[in-house]
DNA sequence: CGGGCGATTGAGACATATCAACCTTAGTGG
DNA sequence: CCACTAAGGTTGATATGTCTCAATCGCCCG
């Protein structure tokens, strides 16, 4: 990993209303500012932490993607969690010693270093910040139960598809043409089922006019539709 | 829901290491006895919440156990989560504003009210207690991560009796015998799988003399040998 | 131009769901 | 005390969805 010059300046960052840094009294913001001063060039495909790495500092992306994975009972490499930018990674582990996954830049990403001593020697000041962290880790809480929920293949592929597209709608200025992050693999990986699984179920949604997708770019999508199939609308 | 003459005793609470008044300062454990100031009896069979239902307050239980469940997107009922004594119902809701979930006594169960404003308001002196709510959190979204890496039938029934039967054994004196307090139907529910293919997979684990149970009492049970065909000991 | 990765497609194997029946037990009321 | 009932548990046969294996294709990149 290779230190940016780029001073992080939470305050003015374009990601902020995502970030944790989101909601807080100026003064905390500024706080923030004095903790967090680094920024750290990731390589595609470079680790940003591994299993069992002691945790001493969390990273929020600034840009790029990466993606969390575990070893699943089989040995196998199941993704838990894609970070966009703004995302935190670690954020559930402040009272944790060690990493309990690996994280891997997809693409070419900076991240922000966050020294987790030192946030928790000033969490006594930063209240807001506490909130905001409540309600992150209650976020990815409910979010986690919403897959759960999903049983079969095409109910799976539709709220991973939906809540990967939101995201990123959250993040650039046009709905379409919006660029996918990540492969198929990648997708079928995080929810755990085969690639050929997943190529199928995507196939079936271009035939419905659900999705009109090519080389990975999204170039319109019908969300109602989407979340129809999810069995979300019930 | 009747309520109970008892009232509530965090500081000499017999599952106060379980719950959230777990580390906290004598000073905090008063500030949450003089919050906390009701008891209410749940007869088997009753909700203790709605989905959709305003978060006023929310729950931890005293005696007793409960269950969480949603809709799937068949509309069949998933349980999310099993409520042991000691456990918080609705922790990290502290930010939201509906329960996303149901909650039902499956026997006769005691549970601690707690106004979640009052809670809100005193948090700002409460920082043992943010710090305790945090690692409750931290935990609850790492253990969901652990059932998600298992895909078999096999590997998510061993996990699931590892994490039921650790969990009474924080609880109580001896062991073995141990009455387990959900039905089989319950546990396939919590797993997402059929009740058959549940009832097949623990008559194997019975033959292999990995658990020695009958009419919901577990006699006995392997708990190496139940890590090891969950997966958990690589 | 070659190599490799991601995507695509088909055929067959396998695990789990579903359906149907029956058993066991605890609880209920006569 | 027994007959009845309901709920949970058990078992077998079959259906179905997804995985696995294998092959091919397309495209980007060196």
């Amino acid at each position: 990993m290779k230190t940016m010059n780029l001073r992080p300046r939470c305050s003015t960052c374009h990601v902020k209303k995502i970030c944790f840094n989101n909601a807080l009294t100026t003064e905390e913001q500024i706080t923030l500012e004095t903790l967090i001063t680094e920024i750290k060039l990731v390589a595609k495909g470079e680790h940003i932490c591994f299993a069992n790495d002691p945790v001493k500092r969390i990273y929020a992306i600034f840009t790029g993607i990466a993606k969390e994975y575990r070893l699943d009972n089989r040995g196998r490499e199941l993704v838990t969690e894609f970070y966009l930018p703004g995302n935190v990674i670690g954020l559930e582990l402040l009272n944790k010693n060690k990493y309990p996954f690996n994280v891997v830049a997809i693409k070419e990403t900076a991240v922000c270093i966050i020294p987790i001593e030192e946030i928790k020697k000033d969490i006594v000041n930063l209240q807001f910040f506490n909130n905001r962290v409540l309600a992150l880790l209650s976020d990815k809480i409910e979010n986690n139960a919403k897959f759960n929920l999903m049983t079969d293949a095409k109910s799976r592929v539709a709220i991973l598809l939906l809540n990967i597209i939101e995201r990123l709608h959250q993040r650039v200025p046009n709905p379409y043409p919006l660029e996918l992050p990540v492969s198929q693999v990648e997708m079928s990986q995080r929810l755990g089922m085969s690639n050929e699984t997943f190529n199928r179920v995507l196939r079936k949604f271009k035939q419905d006019n659900i999705i009109n997708i090519r080389k990975g770019i999204v170039f319109n999508c019908d969300m109602i539709a989407l979340r129809k199939v999810a069995g979300l609308s019930r």
